[in-house]
DNA sequence: TTTATTTCTGCAACATTGTTGCATAAAAGA
DNA sequence: TCTTTTATGCAACAATGTTGCAGAAATAAA
């Protein structure tokens, strides 16, 4: 499926910064900081690439990652719609080479907390990537 | 122990700021928003407030949570020195009253990812907590 | 294909937080 | 108290977040 309708089937108009943006982030393994993304999308402006994450993310589109230092990454969703969006993976971040990847957990992660019902998890784990260990 | 004495034993000087940081995260039970920390300590310079707030957590008397809009938490450390920052709990945000916990966990999270040594672990738990879902 | 409507984009403007350099003030040790 | 070390406040700037609004572009309708 292309880009464009990507976009449609999310109830988004195709434009030049919509594909753009989807052209950046690939495949969708690795998140990009939002820095390097208002590098790569120069031409357009900050505030639309600004409103324009917006739009994805809310459309379920890509999807958003903190890192430590407050940075955000930014890297395209699974299989999320408007109306659900289910993220059961976890952030990496490669101390050496600094890339973030977007993991899938193949087991389950269960725990729970006393007194608290829990909605939803986020997950930041840190250390060597494959290639870095290499 | 007091503040200042808790100071002392991180090899860092009894100061206003310092003392007040420490008397505005309370018990460390909480979080507090960067936002609400500055309001609290406006009686000092917004830099000294910054500047105070990384020397404490490289003294590993505090540390540092993100939320999913980027906003910074700061809450205090269990037993944490310079060169040995252990935080075994999670941080949990209740949706509805917002606030920001730190709940230490009971079981140990076991997972492991294909292809990365994991070194450390942040996790964001979100949902509803105990005062607000009785 | 042309027109009408809806939505997006770019610009301006401002708020918040992060960050560094430097002179002065304050804390700790002698 | 004096000296040394470190912290503080001020100025200044960078990066990102955020909103309003007019013109441009995309979609739907004719």
């Amino acid at each position: 499926m292309d880009a464009a309708t990507t976009l449609k089937n999310h109830d988004l108009r195709v434009t030049k910064i919509r594909l753009a943006i989807l052209e950046a982030l690939g495949d969708g393994h690795q998140a990009k900081p939002y820095g390097e993304l208002q590098a790569t999308l120069s031409d357009f402006d900050r505030t639309t690439l600004y409103r324009t994450l917006l739009a994805l993310i809310e459309k379920g589109l890509i999807h958003k990652a903190l890192e430590e230092n407050g940075e955000s990454y930014y890297a395209l969703c699974g299989g999320c719609t408007t109306h659900a969006h289910t993220h059961d993976h976890i952030h990496f971040k490669c101390n050496d080479c600094g890339t973030v990847e977007c993991l899938h957990l193949s087991n389950e992660i269960g725990f729970s907390l006393p007194g608290v019902a829990i909605d939803s998890l986020e997950i930041t784990a840190k250390g060597t990537c494959g290639a870095c260990s290499a």
